[in-house]
This record gives structure tokens, C-alpha cells and sequence, in this order.
DNA sequence: CGGAGTCTATGAAGTGCATCACACCTTCGC
DNA sequence: GCGAAGGTGTGATGCACTTCATAGACTCCG
């Protein structure tokens, strides 16, 4: 169990913008344990039984499907002060999907017991975690509609304007895509092969919608992107 | 407002296998309006903003979204003791799809102020409600997994199959699917032309799969139907 | 009843995207 | 600093699915 000043004092900057209230974190506190892992380690694995949350405080996590056929889909990636693994310990069925460390992460997280407990105790935070599951739904049902109304471009311009509100930052040029992500992974965002978002991201460039440098892409016209889906 | 007598014979039907208890309902049932919808009847439209949620006493309805070129895709189709609408009201934001009477259905109507105030003084409730959410996220991250996975033939097993799980009777034959749907709504659950369902749907038939006695499927065996996917 | 509207069936042609194949480039560990 | 592994760029070919076209069957209500 992570001592509670520094757990707290590591909660401090993950509260303001997450989706947990500090106050909330604070009571929680006593219940978490901290866990470093490495780019790449397996957090949670699809189709096992799961009985933990987790808590994000520092790095990035993906959240993802793979197919029998080893194809791989990235539902979604989450950053400091979001949570996941919650829904195998609300509904408790297996793991929806598997979670893996994008870059070196440290998480904080609760058993289901401790879960439990507080959630019945406390009508605001589980009022809170509705919010923030109507949130993903929301977000979800929004890539089953994308799946079947949109082209490749379409998507692709869909998930660089997501990523450009949630890991987005503002400079002279644009709108710069903090996350690192390869072609590959773009495409398993997308829905489609590498192969086409490279293709794609290219007609973005020479229309002068987005601008690179070596990996990192920048998005030099939200607007015009908008138009692209 | 309903009278609380007829409310509560209503929902002893419909509590037990819903999404909320009837003990719940019991104390819902004060703040409940009834309302009829015809078939084909608009109860709620994406994009607007929504401070009512629903409860399905009898019928079925369809949430669905519809794209700029005039496409459907139907996300889901609930029926008795389910409830719809909820998001808009948890989150604030436009409601997320349309909701359709799919079949003449009688609707239980709660306003944001009434289910807020319940919420926050019944932790009960709101755990109930993350529960069913949370499988509502399951399914929805279910269907995206599906667009990349599989292709026509794969998602129209998996849509029949669960189909037959939610609105499905057992008989001699087989497993008849009760909702009468048409090629076209079918084609607008899996995310493909109708043309193309009619296909596999006949393919399905040929190798003894599926029944179709006018447009009421029977699945054969759901065994083999499942190896399909 | 009959005819309009909707649903089913099926085949021919077109296309967006995947698959395959290969060259080049970058990065990182030894 | 060099070799291997992983990432990017780009054309050639194939195919699953859509689009288009047309005919017949069902159904419902005036």
C-alpha cells in the first residue's frame, strides 16, 4: 500500500482535469497500491477474470483488441488522472480487452472490495463514475457509427482531431499530436492498414491539412481537417 | 403522472428481469408519466438536448443514428424492462442517437430532477445503473472490435446470435428470433448493404444454418452459426 | 378485390481497400 | 559505428463489398 502523503501529493496534479474528484481520491487513497511498468508491459489481458481498477498517474495506456488473427485494434488510449479496468469489477464479467503500457506508466490501483465499499458509501463518486462511463459510451457508440458511415480518410481525420483534444497541444504552427504514435498503430485506430493511413496521411500533407516531422504530426487546420471527415 | 397502483402492476412484469429491481421502481413509480408511442413513432432525436429517460414497459424500440447521406445504423434494440435516454441526462450533452418506436410500445418517462435526486439518495440505484452501463460499454466496444475483425458474412452470424440471445424462443426447430425484422434493418444492425444480407442470409439457409418462414428467422443451430462468425 | 407500397431475390458492373512486394530510411543496442 | 529490427513510402494486383438494375412476392387498406 502507497503511503498516503505521497500518494496524495501524486494525485494533486491528476485531479484537476480527471475523472475523479480530488476529494474523492483522497478517501480512496488508503486503498490503493502504486505499480510502475514498463513501455509495452501487459497491464490486463482480454477474456481473464480481472478484480482491479486502475488509476493513471503518470504515462499512457492502451486499451485494445486483438483478433485470432493477430490484427490488432486500439479502442482507446488514456493518459494521466483517466481510469480503466473498471467494468470487469462492475459487471464481473472477464476483461473487455486488453491494456498495455504505451510508454512507462505508474498506476495506482484498487480491489474491487475497497471498490465496492466506497461506491456504496459515497452516492457522488459513483454518480461521478456514471458520468464518466456515459462519457466512453458516448465515445464508443460514436466509432460504431464512424465504422459504417465513413471512408478511411474520414476515420483517419476523425481520430487525428481525437487525439488532437485529448493529447493535443497548442503551438505557432498548430495543433501538435503529443502522443508518438506509429503508422501501425494510427491504423489500428483507424480501422484500417498502415498501408492506407500512410497513403492518406500523405494527401493530408500535400493539401496542407497536417504537417510532420519524422513521427510527430501536426495538425495545421482543425477546420479544414473537420471538413475532411 | 401515472397513478401509483397501475404503475406498480405494470412494472412486476417488467422488474424482474430488467435492469432495475422492482423495488426500485416501486420508489421511481411516484415520479413516473406514461406514454404511449405508435410504431415508427420519433421518441427521441440525436443532436437535441434531453432531460428525459426512459423505461420500456411494453414494446420495443430502436436507438439508431443516421448519417448526413441519409444511412442507418441501428445500435441497439431494447425491449421490455430496459431502459434508454439515460446519458444525455448523466452527462449533459446532446443526446447521442435517436430512439424509434419499433414496435407500438407503452414508455415510462423520468425527468433529469427526479432521477438525480433519487440517484444521489440510493447508492443501490446508481450501482444498479453502473452495472447495466457498463454492459451496454461492453457490447458497444464489442460491435467496434467487429467492424475491423470481421467481415459481412462474420457480423451477420454475431448479429443473428445475439439476436437470438436477447429476442430469441426456444422450439422444436430451433431458436426463432421474436422481433420481425426486415432485410433492411438486419443490413443496418450488421453495417452492410441489404442486398449483401440477403446473400449470406440465403447462403445461411443453404447450408442449413437458418429457417426463414417469410421474414421470421429460426436459427437451426446456433452451434454451427457460431463457428461461422 | 385490386393495386400501391414495401420487401425479397438475384445478377452484372464498378471501386475502395487489403494484400503483396520491395526499397529506403531511422534508431538503437552491442 | 555497424548490423538488425522496426518504421516509412509507394506502386501492382486481387477481391469483398457496394452500387445499380430489374423482376417477382407479399401485405395492407381503400
Amino acid at each position: 500500500m502507497a503511503a498516503i502523503a505521497s500518494v496524495r501529493s501524486a494525485l494533486a496534479q491528476v485531479s484537476l482535469l480527471g475523472e475523479l474528484s480530488s476529494l474523492e481520491l483522497d478517501e480512496l487513497s488508503v486503498s490503493l497500491r502504486r505499480r510502475r511498468y514498463r513501455k509495452g508491459e501487459v497491464i490486463v489481458v482480454q477474456g481473464e477474470p480481472g478484480s482491479t481498477m486502475y488509476l493513471i498517474e503518470s504515462g499512457r495506456v492502451r486499451i485494445a483488441a486483438t483478433s485470432a488473427q493477430g490484427k490488432e485494434v486500439i479502442l482507446a488510449l488514456r493518459g494521466p488522472g483517466e481510469f480503466f479496468g473498471e467494468m470487469a469489477l462492475l459487471d464481473g464479467e472477464p476483461r473487455s480487452a486488453d491494456a498495455i503500457a504505451h510508454e512507462a506508466s505508474t498506476l495506482l490501483l484498487l480491489e474491487r472490495t475497497d471498490f465496492k465499499r466506497y461506491l456504496e458509501a459515497r452516492p457522488k463518486l459513483a454518480i461521478r463514475m456514471l458520468v464518466a462511463i456515459s462519457r466512453r459510451l458516448r465515445q464508443s457508440t460514436r466509432m460504431v457509427e464512424d465504422a459504417s458511415f465513413l471512408d478511411v480518410p474520414g476515420r483517419l481525420a476523425r481520430v487525428l482531431l481525437d487525439l488532437a483534444d485529448s493529447h493535443g497541444k497548442q503551438t505557432d504552427q498548430g495543433t501538435v499530436i503529443t502522443s508518438r504514435l506509429t503508422q501501425s498503430e494510427l491504423a489500428s485506430m483507424v480501422g484500417a492498414t498502415r498501408e492506407s493511413v500512410n497513403k492518406w496521411l500523405g494527401s493530408f500533407q500535400r493539401l496542407g491539412l497536417v504537417r510532420r516531422d519524422g513521427s510527430l504530426i501536426t495538425i495545421t487546420s482543425l477546420e479544414k481537417l473537420r471538413k475532411r471527415i
